[in-house]
DNA sequence: TCCCGAAGTTCGATTTAAATG
DNA sequence: GCATTTAAATCGAACTTCGGG
């Protein structure tokens, strides 16, 4: 059990105290306590004094000097738009558990969709020499601008949740048209064919192909698509009113008369209001109507009935947007050169209570 | 719009640079731009030129350098014992958005209920001279251990979740038994007596004050507790568990076939459990039982039905464990003394859809 | 004495160049 | 020349002290 925080006479152990105690001087100190490459020429004796004075003292070297020589700060932005997004939990807990793994910290911070929050913070952090960005890009549209002011950084940076292209900033995202494909596909198997569907709002990148996924299931299986039911998410900064959207566009569908016997949501969200405007019609799920949403938001395993949905593998891609960075950090350090590279995860269907087969 | 991070033949512009541009030198620089008291004495006219030169070659101090003098970092670290529990979002919000107007920057970490993780986080947010610690204590009983861990270092800390009496170490918490009382209360107002009661597994603090919040009303106003229908949570530190805990629970009331209106869960996670074996077996909420939880976490508005439960406030209570330790880092730079405070504060009652009247 | 500005020291660790036997 | 050790310079900002007008 080390001593922490040994203090003398009030002030922080430096290498000098550790120098005095062992009698060499704080040059052989540092060379010893960091097994520098000179480390080689010195005696296993002197190392051994060394090593006990530093224990005997508490040494902890200070992280301010260290820096301020090295230049590293062996720390990692992290800027998500929304933390109240629950999509946001498991990725953080990814990018926290592999960071953890490298010996980086993370500085979190939330933007609330706001630009000038973002401005401020890509500051801060920028100011305190954080070694790689990660953005959690979920929900807002993404204006040029941040791309820029992230570009501009020159630092290793990865986002999560929004597809790019370009050769600076890497990204890491869901192959959103494959999961909204075998959403579709699983209802179609289940012998569903009058189906509503909740688009994403236009603005947001994700909702353009996971619309395309169905279209191409629909073209491949010869499904039809009844414009009727199709009705779009309103655009919205706040994740929980695809909630309430789902609510109410569901009540207009239902209101509509038109018959379904399944329901695919852009998201677990808007899944959860249409859920609720299902059930409020005396609708249950999945005995009259079925849904499936995506995300796999940690609630859905939760709700009642548990909701079927396409499964986004968060903690993963928190993990693959740290190596991105780390490795880019290392190629920083061994002046290579840092190139962007960008990831298309595979989702996976989890298949649970709300939907159900027609036959 | 100041160009960031400018740069002079690939080094960062230092204070030297802009004393070499703008004709002074640094001391008079640094006077100038930190608006220090000896800044007084100086002419318009050399303020106006230093900072046109700071402008034009996009100075920004280094932090490493002025940490290492000042012993500052404005940085604090938040401890979190599991992030994945729905309880952590909201309180993070309130945590990250005071620390924001307050100029400090959090370093999360997740301590995944593990002691080795604890100490090593600690170990590491020491090192980097956080000015402050914010422990959310959420599930786990925190051993003795972790606090002694916690008061050693010496630095303002607030632990939210856990009632404390130390007076080293500040604490949040919500009033559990104010707000089981209120809970009970409202069951009892509806009509409901025969109630079902699943209470927290006895290792968590939570847990007894919640029931003698029950209690006490129960004594108050002659309800009647039937020891045949009061469960326990089994002891466990993930959060998930409690939702198949409660499930599990709830069945096993159903099976005794001793008839209950309303059922009384520990918090959310086990009321969502129950609600889920209650439609198991066919009965509907709020039709045929009434639940109410405790916590309204995010997914229990979006619940169907939506969850009557017991508020904590969340986002307030992070926001307040932001306040005290602030305090502290002002006591400590003003070598005040630090006191430790003690705050409990009153939930509020969410009345939703999973709480009927029995007339 | 007052105003203005600069030279030099400090914070703590790392590293280069050099000095011992 | 070799093994072993160290004085001195450096990183960048802030503060103390001092001098000139």
């Amino acid at each position: 059990m080390s001593v922490r925080g040994s203090k003398v006479n009030g002030l922080m152990v430096t290498i000098r105290d550790v120098a005095k105690e062992s009698g060499f001087s704080s040059t052989t100190v540092s060379i010893v306590l960091n097994n520098a490459p000179l480390a080689r020429y010195i005696p296993a004796v002197t190392k051994k004094r060394i090593e006990k004075a530093a224990k005997k003292l508490g040494y902890r070297p200070n992280l301010f000097a260290r820096s301020l020589r090295s230049k590293r700060s062996h720390t990692v932005g992290v800027m998500v738009f929304d933390m109240t997004d629950p999509y946001c939990t498991l990725i953080l807990r990814g990018i926290e558990n592999t960071l953890y793994q490298a010996s980086y910290l993370p500085i979190l911070t939330d933007v609330h969709n706001e630009r000038s929050r973002f401005e401020r913070y890509l500051e801060m952090l920028l100011d305190r020499r954080v070694e790689a960005l990660i953005v959690l890009a979920n929900w807002l549209f993404v204006d040029i601008d941040v791309l820029a002011d992230l570009e501009k950084s020159s630092i290793p940076t990865a986002m999560i949740g929004r597809e790019l292209k370009t050769d600076t900033i890497s990204s890491v995202i869901v192959d959103n048209e494959m999961g909204a494909y075998a959403a579709v596909e699983h209802l179609h198997s289940l012998g569903h064919r009058k189906i509503a569907f909740i688009r994403g709002p236009k603005t947001l990148a994700d909702s353009a192909p996971r619309w395309k996924g169905i279209r191409s299931f629909a073209k491949a299986s010869e499904l039809d698509l009844d414009p009727r039911l199709i009705v779009d998410l309103p655009e919205s900064r706040d994740p929980i009113s695809s909630f309430e959207a789902g609510y109410k566009l569901t009540e207009e569908l239902i209101k509509q008369k038109r018959p379904f016997t399944a329901l695919m949501a852009f998201d677990d969200m808007t899944a959860f209001g249409a859920i609720r405007a299902l059930a409020k019609a005396g609708l249950r799920v999945p005995e009259h109507c079925s849904v499936v949403g995506f995300d796999d938001v940690a609630a859905s395993s939760l709700y009642t009935p548990a909701l079927t949905t396409v499964r986004q593998p968060m903690e993963a891609m928190g993990a693959m947007a740290v190596s991105i960075v780390v490795d880019g950090i290392n190629s920083v350090q061994e002046k290579r050169e840092v190139v962007a590279v960008h990831r298309k995860v595979a989702p996976e269907l989890a298949v649970r209570e709300s939907t159900r087969n027609l036959l």
